[in-house]
DNA sequence: CTGTTAGCGCGTTCAC
DNA sequence: GTGAACGCGCTAACAG
């Protein structure tokens, strides 16, 4: 049925060595026979069987790309762009979505194992204690995104989110703004802690009391901004300004904010964060913290790339990408 | 190295081919035999090679999705979903974005075939040419979402694009609009030409001449929905009403209108189409057609597994889902 | 019921 | 330089 190796040998009169050696280039081949058994490649339309080059070889061209969820803006960007990525390098991406699901997660990790994947990027919060003992036990180049490690056991790259949370949080305070509210991430993600935390240091800074009850910890979604805003702007001791942990929070919010009869940003300035496209189309324009996204992405792969290439001697690296403070409408001063 | 079905064997003193048989419960064994095999595969913590099983097999458990790209909320939601429906049976997905580059899927096509996967799905616009003599060639399990194929040569699920935006303009019709807009997408679609044709069918019934000047066939993105609106609101014949052929290029066209200084919908309404998350969250909420992703991911995923299962048994089939159409705040009755 | 043998298609020693 | 033989890990066919 399906043309093989030996179909060319046989063709061609030469072994299927012969063959393999010419096609991977893996041995000098004398030019009469290479161009010969070429020839016949190209008449009979030959390409290698990719399933068993990878039992024989042990690799795939295989790369996991491991997501809680490909349904957020930020997320699907990611994947999106380093797809192709790696398909510029010969590379398929194999989708992992784990919805957030440790179980699912772990039955993907070992079924891309079983594959012979060459590499794992891993857009995840936290390396949780199943992914260390996995990547332990497998030796499989990994790269983490979106989550910097700090015991340094595995490469990452990532923005600084303390940082930016306080950058942003500290551009509402120079903005005369003392009551600021938190729309963070479940704290189970260390990424939604150290946001929290940039976000807490700022105020201390600015000698503002941090208030449990302007701190809310939901999803990155819309609606969750929305249920949020709705629950606190109706209080009597609102704040005038709120700091989001997504661009799709600060959406939300800024709904339940008109719905709640408060303009953004005359009675009540609303940041968001990671500048997806909406940010700019929205209005007003969504004033916010930049991730630089298509960096992030590219990175991620260029680093599981070289990782595959040098295999042992490849060096850890934690790279750390800076973000931007993008000014738009939805934020004022305040009395301004 | 790593553990292998003869280690199995070996250590439960039966034949590599007796694991098999119980892994895969393929032929009967003993039942004094099988749960002996089955202790030492835990003890062992074995799992089959995956690659070794395809090679000998010739199938994969991998589904090929193939998708223009994944940068769109629709899109990545579909995948999203369709990954899901894959997982639960079984199945990994091989995320295909073919970045609308007809090369780029021909590799993709190419590739899938390679790894042995048991089928595909192809959310596109049309069969192409080099699609269908791929398919003439390899039959591999196939079906097209977002399509429908009106040779029956492949199975498909979609919405009635036509009948969708005859709905549509119709509804804009019967709230006295006259003057309808239309921001469509690129007429090499089949897709985008139906829906073109809907709306024009539907002008023609109320006695509405078809204008040229104001029809659009972009992308479906907010920048061009926001470009075709800069171009054509500020013009003197501009419309009171656009159907757009996604809701975001309903809130780029919204955010046009409103730098022009023409409120939504006061001055004009604009109709959206897909219904994602934001037209229900954005301000004013967008008036759309919804399209039942949910139901046309999951069953473009039935309709693959059953295809897949029932072999040559299986019968073409062409599913159209219903659409719906939403009314927000985003349209309204001319001098209403 | 169970073991033996022979591939699946390719890469790679090891001789020549 | 080139070919023969073996192995990657598993399943299927054929005996027994």
């Amino acid at each position: 049925m399906n043309i093989t190796i030996r179909d060319v040998a046989m063709r061609a009169n030469v072994s299927p060595a012969t063959v393999s050696r010419v096609l991977n280039q893996s041995k000098p081949v004398s030019k009469a026979v290479r161009e010969k058994v070429l020839r016949v490649v190209e008449e009979l339309n030959f390409n290698p069987n990719s399933v068993a080059r990878s039992l024989a070889m042990k690799e795939s061209k295989l790369i996991g790309v491991v997501v809680p969820s490909i349904d957020s803006v930020f997320l699907s960007k990611f994947v999106n762009i380093i797809e192709e990525e790696f398909f510029k390098h010969n590379y398929t991406t194999l989708l992992c979505n784990t919805r957030c699901d440790d179980d699912v997660e772990k039955d993907y990790l070992r079924l891309l194992k079983d594959k012979y994947v060459d590499g794992i990027v891993l857009m995840t919060s936290h390396p949780k204690p199943h992914q260390i003992e996995f990547f332990e036990q497998v030796e499989i180049p990994a790269v983490f995104a979106g989550h910097t490690d700090p015991t340094k056991q595995f490469s990452s790259v990532n923005i600084d989110n303390y940082q930016a949370m306080y950058d942003a949080t500290r551009y509402l305070l120079e903005n005369g703004h003392r009551r600021i509210a938190f729309f963070g991430g479940p704290l189970i993600y260390r990424q939604a802690m150290e946001r929290l935390s940039g976000y807490k240091q700022a105020l201390a800074e600015y000698g503002v009391k941090y208030e449990e009850s302007l701190m809310f910890a939901n999803d990155y979604d819309i609606e969750h901004g929305y249920a949020n805003g709705m629950e606190l702007f109706q209080r009597a001791d609102k704040p005038t300004a709120v700091c989001c942990v997504s661009d799709m929070v600060a959406v939300g919010a800024i709904k339940a904010a008109e719905e709640g009869g408060l303009s953004v940003p005359g009675d009540i300035s609303i940041m968001g964060f990671d500048d997806i496209g909406l940010a700019k189309a929205y209005r007003p324009g969504i004033t916010t913290i930049r991730q630089p996204i298509q960096e992030l992405s590219v990175q991620a792969a260029e680093m599981l790339l070289n990782q595959i290439k040098q295999k042992e001697d490849y060096v850890k690296e934690t790279r750390i990408l800076s973000h931007e403070i993008i000014v738009r409408g939805s934020c004022m001063a305040v009395n301004g």
